[in-house]
DNA sequence: CTGAAAGCGCTTACAG
DNA sequence: CTGAAAGCGCTTACAG
């Protein structure tokens, strides 16, 4: 009824004062149980509803949490803020959502202390803090957790980026590949993801555990997404000795990789092997072989951290989980071509 | 330096009252030049920063805008999200995100008042509000903006879904193809979306304004995603008499009926044409023939005019925009073959 | 241009 | 179990 009904409103009608209102509505308890019905009943009646600003200046908690991230409309950025979600859901925290881009709009971010006095937690995306930030997130004193990153002090959630590499190259080594080769996106951006750095180690790692020598002709840069998979795919078929298995990434630039080879009638698996990363929704579309990882999950688990850090903030000790990954052979790999002549160099040119 | 500097803090250092310091602060202006300057020094070196629930008890703003939508990881949504983002970034106003799915949380969450009290404005996603949702909302009496539906009295931007589609069947339709089938999701889903109806009837309009009788099996209903899209092909390819041309609801479902049809050894589009709605970045990628339309255009447009709404409430009249649809035609539509015999009924059987 | 003071709407010791 | 009152940290008429 009453456009802004107010905390005195409330008290009047109920015969109480403000402080039983407050009490009986927070259920902070030590009230009546009918006094409390009634209040109830009242606010209900007026539909009147506890200002948050005022509570939070009186508590001074946010009951917010910040959810920070370089993009928001990427498969993985986007899974994990679903999954973030989920966890605040009914716990009565808020979910603000920050998009950090470049270093520049990060530094002025991180220091000029926007988070401060805002939020109760963070939540950090892939981001690889720098040390001033890391600092000016200490400073905060809050819980933050960070997805994709282990920084001392924080909470994280992340896979074994390396490992995981090394064991999709592995599957290609079983198979009997030698000539393996990849394409990952450049790490020298300005925001320096250290998953190119981390999956590219594994591909060594890999190749030098069976003795094979790594063929910096083998190794190509790809720009994000699907157009850059085909491109970097079609340069890698310019090179002068061609592979015979090719490990993206991510699954996104396999589908571009799959692209060039089907433009240029080479077939797969049966001339070439494709292997990527993440188990992308489009994965099994194209019967891609990859590396399975659940994003979801990770912005569940990432969440509950950082509340259950809020709610017992005891347990000093920020936890660092680390999330499973699993190889899912399909159909994009296999032996390679019994020793083929190489066509090239023999029956043109 | 100090772990909680505040404003008497900043006051004392600068040797002026809080009020100058507040003025100062906020740009309020009516404060020398001078004074201001050493205010906002000695506020820096403090590390002091205003606090956002103290202000916002002073003001009564909240500086937030709630965007409220049923999915987050659906390109679809999280791309209207980037774009509210994008609208909203530097502008000072937070941006809260609320996921609301089934019918009965939606009652819950509107009708409490979550958002009393907690935004300035509101973005609502492709929700078809109800009645009783649009009392409340009405009754917060700030800015709602709605993307892909149209409320009275709300801010909207939305594509003309009917014509849209209607203009992709008249494709298929000059193309000379007058088996036209349709795969669209279901509508009777809980949460009343409106595409899968719009879409729908527009499919119908152009069949009919063509002088072709809808024939109802060629009308089958998918779940949602790439694998709806399959299922429902494939249903398709079941019926009693084949279609020449596929129109689906979404380009997530075309990709799906895609890879049916390959599965089968259906030639696209020899022998099937196919369009999709959306040009979801994976379309391109696919060939498909689709309506494009500019998902994170709109998202940034239905903020900007929330944000207009708060800035100069004097124009009352809530804006309404149509985005533009545009057909782009590639390689997954065709005349139809040529009037071939119905291999099937004649060969075998 | 500047300051003293009231007030925003809660929450929470402090008494009872 | 309940109430009166102080206080959270700003902003903003109101005076000067």
């Amino acid at each position: 009824m009453v456009v802004k009904p107010t905390i005195d409103e409330v008290a009047r009608l109920a015969g109480v004062s403000t402080s039983t209102v407050s009490r009986s509505l927070s259920g902070a308890g030590r009230v009546g149980a009918e006094t409390t019905r009634r209040v109830r009943k009242v606010a209900q009646q007026l539909g009147y509803a506890v200002s948050p600003s005022a509570s939070r200046l009186a508590t001074g908690r946010t009951d917010s949490i910040a959810v920070v991230m370089p993009f928001i409309d990427r498969w993985f950025f986007a899974e994990i803020l679903a999954g973030v979600e989920v966890a605040l859901r009914g716990t009565g925290y808020d979910l603000l959502l920050y998009n950090v881009k470049d270093t520049e709009s990060r530094k002025e971010y991180f220091s000029s202390g926007l988070l401060r006095k805002r939020v109760d937690g963070v939540v950090l995306v892939t981001l690889a803090v720098t040390k001033p930030e890391v600092r000016a997130l200490r400073a905060l004193s809050i819980p933050v957790g960070i997805v994709g990153a282990r920084v001392n002090g924080f909470h994280s959630v992340l896979i074994n980026d390396r490992e995981a590499a090394a064991g999709a190259i592995r599957h290609l080594i079983n198979l009997g590949h030698e000539r393996i080769a990849i394409i990952s996106s450049d790490p020298d951006r300005e925001m320096h993801f250290t998953v190119p750095v981390e999956r590219r180690a594994g591909y060594l790692d890999a190749l030098r555990a069976a003795g094979i020598t790594p063929d910096p002709q083998l190794e190509v840069h790809a720009d994000y997404g699907v157009e850059g998979g085909e491109k970097a795919a079609t340069q890698l078929l310019g090179g002068s000795s061609l592979p015979t298995a090719v490990f993206a990434e991510s699954d996104e630039l396999a589908f571009g990789a799959l692209r060039a080879f089907r433009r240029f009638g080479i077939q797969v698996p049966e001339e070439i092997s494709v292997v990527g990363f993440d188990n992308h929704p489009m994965a099994e579309y194209f019967d891609l072989t990859t590396v399975a990882q659940q994003v979801r999950a990770q912005g569940l688990n990432i969440a509950c951290q950082v509340l259950d850090a809020l709610v017992s903030p005891a347990k000093r000790g920020a936890s660092q989980l680390e999330a499973v990954t699993e190889l899912v052979a399909r159909a994009t790999t296999s032996v390679p071509r019994p020793k083929a002549r190489p066509r090239r160099g023999k029956d043109h040119k």
